[in-house]
DNA sequence: TAGATTGTTAATCGATTAACAATC
DNA sequence: TAGATTGTTAATCGATTAACAATC
């Protein structure tokens, strides 16, 4: 009795959650679990986890609660892991090289196909196995390979012209590195964004506070 | 009229967004905004930026709208900018050189100071001119430079760990870039999470969706 | 002054929590 | 069967939006 209509952005930001979390359970040996004891385990309640799986179907049993392997597979199946998407990097500067050499795309389902930058002095090259390949060609190549996804790590002043770049070229979805509020130019692409900034200002909005509230005492 | 009591996590991931978006308006030379000229360049409403700055005090003027510097520097002012917070690197991989090398500490308000790895060949040197310690002296230098934040990334496996020695040194707040949900096991200690794979699979999540919507059409 | 826009309270909307019958 | 725990609806809570008097 699945309703998928409309599932709102805090139910999907908690499914990686999810996710992450049965994969380490699973490692970890546990075979069954309760929505109270996953909840538990995350910091939320039972009846919120009920209610997010509620949106999708029914993955558990009465009485018994769920199997941490079988609701994994399916929440994995609900995110898209295993529909193959492939991905191309545009930009290998440090932070670039780095995600290309750290990151398990294959664990997330994703497929890392190459590497774009302008610098004569990297394209030709491989990194961690991945060609790197002049800007230029981005436009044929993300056509011929129907690539799903644009990783942006190129400076910010580059960054919305690349970004309108990957766009045009056809990518369905842009996962956004550089510290600018890329502005989303097509209805049919999706922007991703990961701000160190806004992370670290969070964080320091809150030590700030705590700072203050002692303080007060 | 300050009311600061419990501003709510949805205010403070904004407040970010408002320092970005306000400093790109500066540097266009923008001296004033409204609320409404302002929910639009950002996809909020005029109400709920009111809203916001509401929890904090009063920086418009009725009639004419905000100063665009001024309130800039009072959002600044509410997110620690000025207070001069102090940090260390842990882990010096691929991420954490990138972070080391690329990343405006200075421009968010912090200070870096050194980093720590526990591999013979990288401890004694520098990274774009901040020291490599060796992870052993973690405790006694948090202790000596009374250092705020600990920015962690070690391989998920040193994690815990290494998150527990930075909580025990008398750190503030982690910044946590481990694929790993670091458990606080300090309440003083604030945990602010920056998860590549929770972001790429809510990417994942709405290019797949969007697919079935196409399909279905 | 007239027009614009804020600060602030009230109304609405949506998300979380509680409750409980269904059932393993 | 009795106990446990889900799926699902109803109640509550909190966040967003609307409204408007205050005032620049």
């Amino acid at each position: 009795m699945k309703r998928n209509t409309k599932v709102s952005t805090a139910v999907i930001r908690r499914l990686p959650r999810y996710y992450r979390q049965l994969s380490e359970l699973q490692a970890a040996g546990v075979v069954r679990i309760s929505s109270s004891a996953l909840g538990r385990s995350m910091g939320l309640t039972a009846s919120q986890i009920r209610q997010d799986l509620f949106c999708f179907g029914e993955f558990g049993q009465q009485g018994y609660g769920y199997k941490v392997d079988l609701l994994k597979e399916e929440i994995g199946e609900i995110l898209g892991i295993s529909q193959g998407h492939t991905l191309i990097v545009v930009g290998t500067g440090n932070l670039g090289r780095a995600i290309i050499r750290n990151f398990r795309f294959s664990a997330n389902g994703f497929r890392l196909l190459a590497a774009f930058d302008v610098d004569p002095a990297v394209v030709g090259t491989e990194i961690a196995g991945i060609p790197v390949r002049h800007a230029g060609g981005l436009e044929d190549f993300v056509a011929a390979h129907s690539v799903d996804v644009g990783l942006l790590t190129v400076p910010i002043a580059a960054a919305q012209q690349m970004g309108d770049r990957l766009m045009a070229a056809g990518v369905r979805g842009i996962w956004n590195f550089t510290n600018y509020e890329l502005t989303c130019t097509r209805q049919d692409v999706v922007v991703e964004s990961v701000h160190f900034s806004d992370s670290l200002l969070t964080l320091s909005y809150l030590i700030s506070q705590r700072e203050d509230m002692e303080g007060n005492q």
